[in-house]
Order: structure tokens, then sequence, then C-alpha cells
DNA sequence: GTAGTTCTGTACTGAGTTGTCAAGAAGGGC
DNA sequence: GCCCTTCTTGACAACTCAGTACAGAACTAC
């Protein structure tokens, strides 16, 4: 009975993902927005409720699509659980990639994890960015937690550590290889950076 | 012979990197600047050759300040480095102050790093202030990597650990620190990720 | 005290920004 | 095939921003 959405909405929430990841949220205008995605002003606006609108649903994709990269790259019987962390600790140096089927981005700042890049950039200022951004660290702590504790099941992890605590230290050291990639540091020294916190992963003593 | 300059320079830019820490660079206006530091947008330009020249400038103030920060606290005997190392940590997660003698920002993301927040938020497009950032992280490795060194030589971290590597990897949590602080974790919580990192240092092992 | 130089504040310009609006285009129900 | 609803497009007005220019103030040297 109407026209329907000329629009495909997930593509262009992606779109704009990109640009906010790449310039900033202040350093992306409606205009770039507009000509990323290829949506008019009034598109944007009707669709989105502008800016604002944008980032947010935008970073409510990124969320949801956490449940399908980390949670489930993580996620898996005992036996690999130490060799997943392994894994999800060296893809980080590599970045958050847009989606599952797209390469991650050029220069690493933009590689950075979006919702981290939002919540530095404008999350004192914005209750709602802090908050999602929150939530999108809290996903993936509760994966990695479920993990150390797979990994500890299997006789891989000093079943005394704290699996909560070694999970949060675990993303904060992810979260501060973006910080350092941002630095211009190459995927070598990040990926060094990488093996050395794997490395100090509390074994069992009885080895 | 001619009138002498009616501000302090390092005054205007402590204000300036205040305001940029607050609000980004994007999200500070010159006017911004203006208000912060009293100076009229005249006495900025002709001081600082507009927005862009007082980043900077309030950058270089910053990375000089780092040797007087960090670099002086981690230097010492070798007998307390581990526990300056320790104490290192666990002011990272308070953030890094404006200056030795003044209260860290009020909240988080306002504490991080200033040379980590502008390189994550323009260093991509700004080749200028990427480096800059860089160098304020390199310097403050060197000083962790040599502290590390000492408290090897003290016997108090295994002597096997490579000292660079390990002091990339106390940064790059440091700055990972910052990113979780940004998510508006607690204090408490952030604490507990330093000792957690702490507690996995490599320490000798005919202990 | 005066001249000369530099600093300070403000007004101005042009570009860029956001959010709105109205007119036209496109598609589904009947 | 017609009508109605919704989407789309582009233009518009109000505003903010960066950077410049100019006039006045302050200070020093003589």
């Amino acid at each position: 009975m109407a026209r329907p959405r000329s629009f495909d909405r997930d593509h262009v929430l992606h779109a704009a993902e990109r640009q906010f990841r790449a310039s900033g949220y202040n350093g992306t205008s409606v205009d770039d927005i507009s000509a990323a995605t290829g949506l008019g002003r009034g598109s944007l606006y009707a669709a989105f409720d502008g800016k604002h609108g944008v980032l947010l649903e935008a970073m409510a994709g990124y969320f949801a699509r956490l449940g399908q990269g980390p949670r489930k790259a993580l996620a898996g019987p005992d036996e690999g659980a130490l060799e997943r962390l392994h894994g999800y600790l060296l893809r980080a140096v590599h970045g958050v990639p847009l989606a599952a089927d797209v390469p991650p981005a050029p220069d690493r700042a933009a590689a950075a994890c979006f919702a981290a890049k939002m919540a530095l950039e404008i999350g004192a200022s914005d209750p709602e960015v802090e908050r999602l951004a929150n939530d999108c660290f809290s996903v993936v702590a509760t994966a990695v937690a479920e993990c150390v504790r797979a990994a500890q099941r299997n006789g891989d992890i000093d079943p005394d550590a704290d699996p909560d605590d070694l999970a949060y230290l675990l993303l904060t050291i992810i979260r501060g290889i973006d910080v350092v990639g941002a630095y211009g540091h190459s995927p070598a020294r990040l990926t060094s950076i990488a093996e050395s916190a794997f490395a100090l992963l509390p074994r069992p003593r009885h080895r």
C-alpha cells in the first residue's frame, strides 16, 4: 500500500560505521554519511533521525555482530579452548573487521573497536554511547571468560586463576593493541605484544 | 622595546590540553579554546597559529612532561624496581594527570592518555599527531623497559623474559585500561585489572 | 613624555554544518 | 488503471566554525 524502502538498512549502517570509524564522530558530517551510504539527507533523517541516531543504530548493529563474530570464535569444546584464545588474541592485531567477510580497514586507527573509539571520543558526554560501548565490552568479556573456563577444565590454564579477571585483562590488552596500533606500529610489533600476552597466561602448576 | 605577553604559555597549553582531552579534537572549537584559556582569537593565532598549532604544541608539552612524570617514577635503584612497576600500573587506573600537582580529570575518558586519544581520533589522517603520539609511547616504553631490566637484575623478574617485549605489553595494558575506563567501569574494576596484570609478570623460576 | 613595537580583543568573511521542508517519484491495493 | 501512502531528492535557512584583519591597548626604550 506504500512505496517500500529502496535501500538496505544494514548496508547503510555498515557504510556509516566505516565512516565513523575512519573519521570519528565529530569528524564525520551528515554529508559524509550521505555520500558514503548513497542516501539523501531527507532519507537519513526519516530513517535514523539524524547523525546521532545513525551512530546509535550502527553501534547497535555492531553489538549484534559481536554475538556472531567473537562469541562464536570463542565458543566450542574444552579441548581447543586455549588455542581459540590464542587465535582470538592474534586476530586482534588486525583490528575488528566491519563484517566477517570484509577485510579489515586499511589504516589501523580505523580498524580499532568501533565501540572503544566512540566511547573514548564522545562517551564522556554521551551516556547512551558509553552504555552501548560497555554492553559491547561485556558481551565479549563474558565469552572470553567462558573460553578461559573451558581451557581451565581442559587443564590448559591454572584452575586457581579467576576466569573473569583474566577475561577482563585479556580484553584490556586487546583494546590496548588497538591504541598502540593507532600509533602506527607494524603488525609484527602488535603480534609480538599479543604473543607476549598469551605466553604469560597462567598455566597449571603441575606441569 | 615592545609589549610583553600577558599570558603564561604553559598555562594556556595546559588549559587547551584539558579541553582537547575532554571534548576531543574535532569536538573542540577555537572559541572553546579561547574560553578555556581566556585568550582572544587573535592572540591564539599569533602565538600558536590556530587550532592545529595549539594541539601540536600541547602534545609537545605533554611529551616533555612524560620525562618528568612516568620516567622519573620508574627510574631508581634495582631494589625497588618491581614495586615501582607495580605502583605505575596502579596509578594508571586514575589516568594520566594534567600535571603532577593536579588531580586527575573527573571523568575517565578525559583522563586517558592525551597522545592516545588524539592518535585514535585523528592520527589516521594526521601524520604529525601520529608521530608525536608514537614518540610519547616510545619514551615511556623505554623507561618501563629499563625498569624491567632493573627488576631482572634484582632477581624479581625472570631474566629470560625480553624486557622490551614486556614493556610493550605493560604499556599496552595501561592504554587498554584507559579504554576500559572510558566504558564507565569503576576504579575498583580497573584496579583489579592492573593487579591481575602485575600478578602475571614472569617471576624467576628458582623460587 | 614620546615613539615605536608588540600584544589583545573584536568584528568580519567565507566555508561548512545541521535540521527542515516541499515537491516529485515509486510502488501496492483495489 | 487509478489512488493513496510512503519514500526520495534537492534546495533552503539558520547556525557554527576557522581564519583574517584591523583598531586600540600596553609596555619599553630613549
